[in-house]
DNA sequence: CTGGGGAGGGGGCCC
DNA sequence: AGGGCCCCCTCCCCA
């Protein structure tokens, strides 16, 4: 965590994140095009590891930002692609393979999706889709709805956010639709609590309790806001923006998000992580392996397939306590509130998910309580 | 203007 | 210590 309080910090990102210039800004490389392609591609399983993503370009120290600018024209000066319209990959979401691609690269491409044949009798196609297999099965419905499947969030889960503030910080309960790992559940602060009993760790400085020793460890050493008065510590900060970190681990794993050392060898792009490499390479393939089981709709991320869900639901997530009006996102309702919510609110800074019972110990969360630190 | 999908980032936990 | 995976969130774009 940086080294200001995490409260403000937290502030920052949802202001467009405007204290880091990267954020929705992948850059293009230089080069990492092999001279020739695999002539063999990959199992489609190993295809983001072994073939797109070559570990050993991962090198953070040496490997420079390509770009840091947030405007999109920048990527134009780059003679690559002027906008996200006509980007290789937004060409490729829409269906058509970009023209500009060398043949080498859209035969290796072809081939690895015929890899993915065998599994086309598993595909639910959507529309938009249809040219393409989908690799795995349904995402199972036992995972989203371990209990009785309902389309509409049972009343405990519902989000209530007053006009006036809506909390972005805040983390939702536990709730089966949320398509949480199996094994764990999220406290009401958002610390991860198994749900096997095991001794817990806690934070002298914040009281944060975590299950393992090492991730005390990394609270206190990354994170802990309130472990910095009482320690005195070597800050580390970036030299490509204002970021100041009390690790050096920590700086590190955030200059990645300026040095991109994962780089897609089909389009270049350039990823902070390898997953998020996967995740992009998967707009490639057309693979997407979670499936929604009320329109069969299938998505490439798991996040997007549970915002999804949410359009399936009669009473949506994110509620105003001002109309009543339920949202399925967060973004959503933060519009309906900006636009100004017809129906004046007596509290206008409440956040007060529906399952607290009332009582002292559940009072609504006024803004100027502690935003969990993380 | 609203709702929704696609894509990507930050940070936490487990191994 | 680091990788993998996860959740939550945001931004952008489009119908």
């Amino acid at each position: 965590m940086l080294v200001e309080d995490s409260q403000s910090a937290r502030a920052m990102m949802t202001k467009k994140y405007a204290h880091c210039p990267l954020k929705k800004r992948p850059v293009l490389v230089r080069e990492e095009r092999p001279a020739t392609p695999p002539t063999t591609p990959p199992h489609p399983a190993h295809m983001a590891t072994h073939f797109y993503y070559d570990y050993n370009n991962c090198d953070m120290e040496n490997d420079e930002p390509e770009n840091l600018s947030t405007k999109p024209e920048d990527l134009s000066k780059t003679g690559n692609y002027p906008n996200k319209a006509s980007s290789p990959i937004a060409t490729a979401a829409v269906k058509l393979e970009p023209r500009e691609w060398p043949q080498q690269q859209l035969e290796y491409l072809a081939a690895c999706r015929a890899r993915l044949e065998p599994a086309a009798e598993l595909a639910r196609p959507t529309p938009q889709y249809a040219y393409l297999p989908t690799l795995y099965p349904s995402y199972p419905l036992e995972e989203m709805y371990p209990t009785a499947p309902s389309l509409s969030p049972p009343a405990h889960q519902l989000y209530h956010y007053s006009p006036a503030s809506p909390p972005s910080s805040c983390s939702p309960p536990p709730c089966p639709e949320d398509l949480r790992s199996p094994g764990s559940v999220s406290s009401d602060s958002g610390v991860s609590v198994s749900t096997s009993r095991r001794p817990r760790y806690q934070c002298p400085d914040c009281a944060k309790s975590y299950s393992t020793y090492s991730g005390l460890s990394k609270h206190q050493q990354y994170h802990c806001a309130a472990a910095e008065g009482s320690l005195a510590r070597k800050s580390f900060s970036c030299k490509f923006c204002a970021k100041v970190y009390t690790s050096l681990g920590a700086l590190k794993m955030h200059i990645r998000t300026h040095t991109l050392p994962c780089k897609c060898h089909l389009c270049g792009k350039a990823f902070s992580r390898p997953w998020l490499l996967q995740g992009h390479i998967r707009t490639h393939t057309g693979e997407k392996p979670f499936s929604c089981h009320h329109c069969r709709r299938a998505f490439a991320d798991r996040s997007n397939l549970r915002a999804h869900l949410q359009t399936h639901s009669d009473v949506k997530k994110y509620s105003c306590t001002g109309c009543g009006k339920t949202f399925s996102r967060m973004s959503l309702l933060s519009k309906h509130l900006e636009g100004g919510c017809g129906v004046p609110t007596t509290s206008p800074y409440e956040y007060r998910p529906e399952s607290m019972p009332t009582g002292p110990s559940h009072q609504a969360l006024a803004p100027t309580a502690p935003v969990h630190a993380y």
